[in-house]
DNA sequence: TATGAATGAGAGTTCATTCAT
DNA sequence: CATGAATGAACTCTCATTCAT
């Protein structure tokens, strides 16, 4: 009875614990992956460095993942949806469009503050024809641009009708707002700033909601 | 006598003959080093397949170039010092900044769209931490690209001066001009257009130059 | 029962065995590389042609040596450990100096019978300037020989105090006497002998002990 | 006239002038060959090196010596037979035989410390199996050395017969010679002597001539 | 005869991936 | 499920040799 019960009752905690486990083990992989893409770009990171660095054996990183771009998107990836994530929020957090789009310069920066390792990979993966992704994360991954992109489409449309911006594409204008938001990043980093990147979402917003050009 | 003047005269033409067969070869490695980087970026392009393209032996590209990251570097800088040169005379052209603004776009635009093959080495480029080139090269890249910065601010400041741009960080106008531009191109490269990047000029320019929100 | 038993000790044996299946392997390496120095010095023998040797990859090579220079290193310094034990045991073996002498010849010529491949690679290494050793392997080959040097002086010392030996410099003694029983191999491989050295161990301890001149 | 006795002259005196021209070539590049090949043995020289060191272009070394192999060859062959004939000198300069022994050790440093290049290329050379050596070069040059065994022999046998030597093999005495001159050599590399090495003869030659044993 | 640019085979080394334990 | 030793293809780079000039 005993035996049975521990049995019993060991599968009950066991897939639990195990999941719990199995997540821990993922998380350690995909935060080993991140650090290591950011610091030397795809090809340079080797996947002994990983697997020392999350404290596994290299096999164990193919039974999460199928191979090396695959993990690559996933890093990509989990950490694009929650920028996706964080832009829907901001993007509709005012009835003003302006705001919705300072928000979103803000909280864009707030999570690369947060998630510095990224950075590096973030600006790498704007970059077109020359991608280890595979065929589906890399669908996946436009998939989850275009939407950013069309949110911030919506929102310009929405300040147009409101009468707050100008008449104008709007996907233009979004493509435009994306560019001055990725360059003042880049920009943020070239210049080594010891601050915190957040320090420039308001240089960014306003920039772009000035324009340059009197009228 | 005709023939010894031309015995004479032979030996003249001939340096310039090697020098010509030369220059010849540096630029068929170069174009074929082009065009393997922008195919696959850096790691995936292998030095036989660039002999390959330009229709040598491996060995000979070391005759040219020290090694592969010296020849990646030579690769972006001809392009880059061209473009900088193009940026200086775009933006001296005209007394009004904002004309020269817009010329630069159209400048530069029509340089990638002569040099399709460039485009993606361009935007790779802009990554900041892990380039494959030699510190000397990265240096220099990185000097003429603030080089540009600098014009592109100082077109802004004249403009300022000659009331028609809004006061302001110059240096912050420049990066979001570079911005705005840099994203055009990678959205006309997702959309595949099949027209010319240079058609896109006016709306870049534009785009920067109207601002998005009403005063 | 049995079953059980087994199956509870084959965790016991397995760590063992790995660890002989490891030990195996490595000798294996050393011994292609040993037989592929030998044959053809140190740049003639290839890594390729040294794991095909050794029934291994290429890329195993690379698991237990650090590169071509580290395996070359431990194939001189695991042997030449053993020559120069055999040399303090031959040495300390009886109180007579000549006898202690006489016994080293023996004991190395029999070394040298006993590891043909690597006759070779031991009178190579006794080159000075140009070897492809590493720096470490480098110092401690030459403390090596610096004490095979040191324990035959000693010897030399002792039989003069015990007037077996003339007195003299004694490290010029013992070079001569390494000096004389190399160039006896070496006379010996050139002669190719089908006998063994061990055949001329006294030859050249006679001639050693003997000197050629009268007194 | 004066066109027509330049002409006829320098037939005359251009095919001298040439040789002495071609010779100087020859010397040349033998010179920078021996310097290349000693400071880093046979494989690490390159063509290219010993060239540049000679003044001349690559192609050209082809114009004097088949190939790496043969240069090298003529290297060693070159100084070996000045040192062949420096030993049937010094092995026929007296009546002594021990006398004649010395002055071929004294003749053999000298040699030495007049053509330090090529020390370490000749303690190469005494190698068996592995020698980059053209098989024909290879022989010739065991022959030199069985000449100057043979040399060294005949003087042991001649001071036999005079007494002035134990009887014994002289084969074996003259092996001895050699090794204990050669060790020397070694060591005296080996502690960087800043002396001549020349200063060492008398050593080996009583090394040699002594003995070691009382009798 | 002298040149040196071009050649290309061959080297050492790395690392994503597999699979027996 | 986890391991990590083994794999071997693919890479960059070198250099002895050739040959058109």
């Amino acid at each position: 009875m005993a035996i049975q019960f521990m049995n019993t009752n060991s599968p009950v905690q066991s897939p639990s614990f195990r999941q719990r486990e199995k997540d821990g083990r993922r998380q350690r992989i995909l935060s080993a992956a991140e650090a290591a893409f950011s610091a030397g770009g795809y090809h340079k990171a080797s996947l002994a460095a990983i697997a020392r660095e999350a404290g596994l054996a290299v096999g164990t990183l193919y039974l999460y993942f199928a191979d090396k771009a695959d993990l690559y998107g996933h890093v990509i990836l989990e950490k694009m949806k929650q920028i996706a994530v964080r832009f829907e929020e901001a993007l509709t957090s005012s009835e003003s469009a302006p705001e919705c789009l300072r928000a979103a310069v803000h909280s864009q920066f707030a999570f690369h503050d947060a998630n510095p390792n990224f950075l590096e990979i973030f600006l790498h993966q704007h970059q077109v024809r020359t991608s280890p992704l595979h065929p589906q994360h890399w669908e996946e991954l436009e998939t989850l641009k275009r939407r950013i992109l069309v949110l911030i489409e919506e929102c310009i449309v929405h300040g147009q009708q409101r009468g707050e911006f100008k008449p104008g594409d709007p996907r233009l204008y979004a493509v435009a707002f994306l560019g001055v938001t990725l360059q003042i990043i880049r920009q943020w980093i070239r210049e080594q700033s010891s601050g915190r990147l957040s320090d420039s979402a308001d240089f960014a917003a306003d920039v772009f909601l000035g324009g340059a050009q009197f009228r």
